[in-house]
This record gives structure tokens, C-alpha cells and sequence, in this order.
RNA sequence: GGGUCGGUGCCCGAGCGGCUAAAGGGGAUGGACUGUAAAUCCAUUGGCUAGCGCCUACGGUGGUUCGAAUCCACCCCGGCCCA
């Protein structure tokens, strides 16, 4: 594949590559010389349930990795005891060492369905391995690479200041130590979120000082979560995660506002830009239609096409035509007369009496199909019985 | 170190001795309308109780008072200004 079609790949989809021509000329390189790239991208262990807003970079990285280059994981052990401030509003608390190990397991099993595992097409490093061996010298050289007036631009830092939001000191050597995961590491191409602009950024820098040839860094846009709103983010709970199971995952997609659908066909599908521009045309194509070909697509990613078809019919089924889904969960309660909202406790459908009872008189529930408007009408529980709470929660009880 | 302002429910934020489980907004949940979209509208939003009612809650501890989120003392945490 020559340069200019690789050049293509890598660039679909990106905010942006910081640059491009420099890009260009590495990948020229890698050729010649027969030299991978090491393509880099750090991984922060104290999240370590991924989400689709994770797989936008690391599909990128994947990309690298089919054109025959490294991927080089960053497994920040040592900088997760700092925190990264991107983005948070406060500071977030120190990791044990235990955690992060159990962390960072979770990631890679779950990175592991969208990178290439092999070994000579991944690396993993922990940047433990060269940041604890910093005294505190060496640390205050590096800082003198960077400057106040330079960490205060970040607009995270400059919104919690302006906001009188605590900036613990401590914060401002991440960036610093992400920076210097890259000149250890000898990265050519550093990936990341838009988020991750500033940090990655102060790569290149430090490389520079260090001799080295600075990397390349690109950065991809933030997905945007089901809310159509914020940032897809587990606190949030807008997110799609790689584990949801495969109705879940559907269900969800169906679920964002229309005017996402192009962000998500063109982040997290290999659907040209041209077809893309059809499907989110509502004149060309009716919108739930696209929305149900990015949810197979989506799905099938995971769990491969049968389950995606499977997901979607089954969607189609349970909300269009108000049936049954096929797989309920069980809950096993006794055999007694039980008033309704204890019931819906029982079983797990409510949290509460209360939010019981709410459900109940709101007519959001169902016994057997038929609405039930009082929460003290007495049920008597029986094998099989569908137990049903709103549009998307159902129990089947067992006896 | 000095001065000053602040810490309220999932979040933001009002309240500044009784009428306060605590205004308002956001979010969330349920309902109507739909394409589980958006927009809109209605309702709910601490726990226990069939109900009367009881318990827990306004940074922490102790106090004043018949009664405290509200007053006082000390402590903890944070912002800003000065040094």
C-alpha cells in the first residue's frame, strides 16, 4: 500500500495530526528502512472499564497495527498515583498498587477486542519501570521544561482556577511525566483523545531535549455520550461499554439523538464518508433505519453478525411490538401472598419501598401483562410469572 | 502567619431559630406523544410503615434553646486577598 492510501487511513476520522507532513515523511521511513513505528497510547488504570469513547482511539491504533507498525501500551501505573486532572472538576484520589494491577488485567482483556494482541504487534509497558527511578533531580529538570503560564492555558486547569476549584501542585508534573513515557519508550506517533492534546504535545518537547526525533501526534474526536450532551463517560452513565451484552448494546445505540448518528458512523464503523452522508440524509434514508445498521454494525464488532441481527430483531420486537423479550432474568421468591411494591423489591426491580410504590401508582407496572395501580394489591407469586417495571425492566419469578 | 468568604439532598443552589424532608434548576425515573430519536406535556425524586406515624439528613464534635441547616465554641476541608 503506498504512502499516500496509508496516509488516508490513518488521517480518517482524526481532530487533528500534529503533523501531517512529518507523519507523511515516518511512514516513508518505516518503509525504507523496514523500521516499524511505534505507535503509542497511554492507558490510565483508574478507569478500567472501556467504553465505546475508548475503542474510538484504540481502533485507530488498531490501524496502525494492520499497516504493520507497533502498538506500545502505556500501562501508567506510576502516573495513575498523580491523576490525571484532564477533565475532572476535582482532584481524583491516589490509587493502591494493587488496584492498578487489577486494572490494568480488566483493560487489556477488554482492549483485546479491538487491538491486534500478537506479540510482535504489542507492546505493554508499565511506565513504573522508568518513572520511579526519577529522583527528585532529575524531576526538577524536567519541570523546568515547562512553565506556569503554559499549564495554566490548559483550559482544565484555567476552568478549575478561574471557577475557585482546588489544582493540587502534584498535577501539573502529569503532563510532564506522560511526556517523558515517550522518550522512553522512543515513540514515533502518540495517540490520544482531544483531551489529550496538551499532554501529548509536551511529548514532543521533551523527545526535542532529549535528541530525539519528536513524535507524531494525533488526536481523535471525544465521543460524545447517549445523552447527545457530555463526553461518553462511565460517571456519567451515557456510555456504551465493550462488555454490555449485545441487546443492551443495540438498545443503547437506538437510544442517541439523530444528529449524533454521523459522529458514530464515522468514529466507531469503517463505513466511507460518502455511504455515511446517505444514511444520516433523512431524505435518503429514513433515520431509524440508519440507526439500526450502526447498531448491528456496532454490535457485530463484538459479538460478531449473527448476534447483531439477533440483537436487532429482537429490539424490533420487544419495543416496536411491545412483546416479550426471549431471555429473561430470573428471580426466585417464595410462594406467599406478597403486596405488589414488595414484590418489586423482591425481585430486584425497585431499590426501594418507596420507588415500589412510585412505579406502581405511576403505572409503570405490569404483572403477567396487566397493570397493577396498587401497591398493596396482594399477589400470589407463581412460577413464571412476568413481572415487568417500565418499558425495559422484566423478571421472571421462580417459585 | 494575618484577613476574609464558604462547606446544604445524585449535582448546582436557596434558606440563616419553629410554618423545613429543606425553595428553584439540572439529572434520573414513571406516564402521554413517538422511531426506546429530538422537542413538548404531566407526575415522582431520603428510609421504614397498610395507615397514624417513626427514623435519618444540611463538613465534624460539643453547647445554648421548649425547639437549630439556621445562634455559640472548638476542630477539619476549600476559595480569595495580604505576607
Amino acid at each position: 500500500m503506498d504512502i499516500a492510501e496509508q496516509l488516508a487511513i490513518l488521517k480518517r476520522g482524526t481532530a487533528e495530526v500534529f503533523r501531517e507532513e512529518e507523519l507523511a515523511e515516518r511512514l516513508a521511513q518505516a518503509r525504507k528502512t523496514g523500521r516499524p513505528l511505534r505507535a503509542k497510547l497511554g492507558m490510565d488504570p483508574t478507569a478500567p472499564d472501556i467504553h465505546l469513547g475508548h475503542t474510538v482511539v484504540l481502533r485507530k491504533l488498531r490501524q496502525f497495527q494492520d499497516l504493520g507498525h507497533k502498538a506500545v501500551l502505556i500501562i501508567g501505573d506510576y502516573t495513575a498515583r498523580v491523576g490525571d486532572p484532564t477533565g475532572q472538576n476535582t482532584t481524583r484520589p491516589m490509587l493502591s498498587p494493587e488496584q492498578i494491577k487489577q486494572n490494568a488485567q480488566t483493560y487489556f482483556e477488554q482492549a483485546g477486542k479491538i487491538l491486534d494482541m500478537a506479540p510482535e504487534k504489542l507492546e505493554i509497558r508499565f511506565n513504573s519501570e522508568w518513572l520511579a527511578d526519577l529522583r527528585l533531580a532529575d524531576i526538577i529538570k524536567l519541570a523546568a521544561s515547562m512553565t506556569v503560564a503554559r499549564m495554566l492555558e490548559r483550559d482544565t486547569f484555567e476552568l478549575r482556577y478561574k471557577k475557585g476549584d482546588p489544582i493540587g501542585i502534584h498535577e501539573f508534573l502529569y503532563p510532564l511525566m506522560q511526556g517523558y513515557d515517550s522518550v522512553a519508550i522512543q515513540s514515533d506517533v502518540e495517540l490520544g483523545g482531544t483531551d489529550q492534546t496538551f499532554n501529548n504535545l509536551v511529548g514532543r518537547d521533551l523527545q526535542r531535549i532529549a535528541g530525539q526525533p519528536p513524535q507524531i501526534v494525533i488526536t481523535m474526536p471525544i465521543l460524545v455520550g447517549l445523552d447527545g450532551k457530555e463526553k461518553m463517560s462511565k460517571s456519567k452513565g451515557n456510555y456504551i461499554g465493550v462488555t454490555d451484552p449485545p441487546s443492551e448494546m443495540f438498545g443503547k445505540t437506538m437510544s442517541i439523538p439523530d444528529s449524533l448518528m454521523e459522529n458514530y458512523f464515522t468514529l466507531l464503523t469503517d463505513m466511507p464518508a460518502e455511504r455515511i452522508r446517505e444514511l444520516t440524509n433523512p431524505a435518503k434514508t429514513h433515520p431509524k433505519e440508519a440507526k439500526v445498521l450502526l447498531g448491528k454494525l456496532i454490535v457485530e464488532q463484538f459479538y460478531g453478525r449473527s448476534a447483531a441481527e439477533q440483537a436487532a430483531e429482537e429490539f424490533e420486537k420487544v419495543f416496536a411490538q411491545s412483546q416479550l423479550p426471549d431471555q429473561l432474568s430470573e428471580a426466585a421468591v417464595s410462594a406467599a401472598p406478597i403486596a405488589a411494591a414488595k414484590l418489586l423489591v423482591e425481585c430486584g426491580l425497585a431499590e426501594t419501598g418507596g420507588q415500589a410504590k412510585r412505579a406502581v401508582l405511576q403505572g409503570g407496572v405490569r404483572i403477567n401483562n396487566e397493570k397493577i395501580t396498587d401497591p398493596n394489591q396482594q399477589i400470589i407469586p407463581q412460577n413464571g410469572m412476568v413481572v415487568q417495571v417500565g418499558k425495559r425492566k422484566f423478571v421472571r419469578l421462580k417459585v
